[in-house]
DNA sequence: GTCTATAGATCGATAGAC
DNA sequence: GTCTATCGATCTATAGAC
């Protein structure tokens, strides 16, 4: 896709689409301040996207692309149990307490509703793809060394979810800033290592 | 508070304004709904709320009254410590995924921007009401039994958000219907086993 | 393709009669 | 307190000139 003018314009909108329904919802944002925005005209908008909703969509599904990018990067090293669990888990919290990660879970949320569509768009890519490399990475562990039990995706629900903790619904709802570095670091140490207790062994 | 006519167009405002909200969102629901929905005039309608945004207040604060009702009837027998568990889990998945708690779960969320203070509301009479009394159930059991680590607090979120699992995600985000009974038996089952496992313990 | 200008509907909130 | 009627602003979407 060659950068032509009329390219270089639908950036623009997607791009100023994407700020405002990430910071101030999707409601609360016209069809002119994107335009104001963008900075093109309204005719020019709604020339590349048919609707507002197809604006949102278009917007949610670039997000989903690159979030999606940014989580496939996690290596499965011949490391210890421990140690891979614990980068993999590191790499989660980084992600989940992302100023980017929670506007678009919330964003999402206020609209599943109205558009279901994109709230299962957005869990393939994000939530779901996370949870199946770690529950494969779970269920090679079993068979190689006869570690876990059978169940690998309870096992993962478990960790992924005990990462999330109540840090992550209170900055989804706003009412506290997202952790600094120290406290993620902790969060990881101590859910890991309270997990691992937890798994199966025949020790 | 006696009933008078003016109380019971209240209440009647109150409920339709709930409802709509609840199954809509705050955005989608115009004041000539609400009030076509009481059913009353305008003019009563905002006799009684000064403005469309001191009605979700309203709405909200109601709603977090009845919640805060529904939660603390977990008592504290003296059973053994997964029997306690188990039944603190149980009442605490019947509640979350509860139709009307993942409503206002998604309606405070999606609000959260505009209104943090009713976030702030939801979260202190919701999930942290039950936090901090399965955070206290813990910490007399260390004292007693010397049995957990001194961080009850980790110990309660882990529990919790066990329960959550990404179930609750899932039906936050719309994109399965609500688990059933024999459903969440099993979550709370295997949830708790694993807890245990992983509590801290002098054997 | 891009612009200005505007249509048509609906929004939150209010005025005045009873 | 409750009603009908309406105001001014803002919304999504479109028409027509260039």
């Amino acid at each position: 896709m060659p950068p032509t003018k009329t390219n270089l314009k639908r950036q623009s909108i997607v791009k100023a689409a994407t700020r405002m329904f990430l910071t101030h919802g999707y409601r609360n944002i016209s069809m002119d301040k994107v335009a104001k925005a963008a900075p093109v005209s309204k005719a020019t908008l709604y020339n590349h996207f048919d609707s507002k909703n197809a604006l949102l969509a278009g917007v949610i599904a670039e997000l989903c692309e690159s979030l999606y990018q940014t989580i496939t990067l996690t290596d499965t090293l011949e490391n210890s149990i421990e140690d891979t669990l614990n980068r993999i888990a590191a790499s989660f919290v980084e992600l989940i307490f992302s100023e980017e990660a929670i506007d678009i879970y919330r964003l999402v949320i206020a609209e599943s509703r109205d558009f279901p569509e994109l709230s299962q768009l957005f869990y393939d890519v994000g939530p779901q793809a996370v949870r199946k490399q770690l529950e494969d990475y779970l269920q090679n562990l079993s068979v190689d060394n006869g570690l876990l039990s059978a169940d690998a995706a309870f096992s993962a629900n478990a960790l992924l979810s005990m990462l999330m903790s109540d840090l992550h619904m209170q900055c989804l709802l706003g009412i506290r800033p997202l952790p600094s570095e120290e406290e993620k670091k902790q969060l990881v140490n101590k859910v890991v290592s309270f997990y691992l207790r937890g798994m199966p062994h025949d020790t």
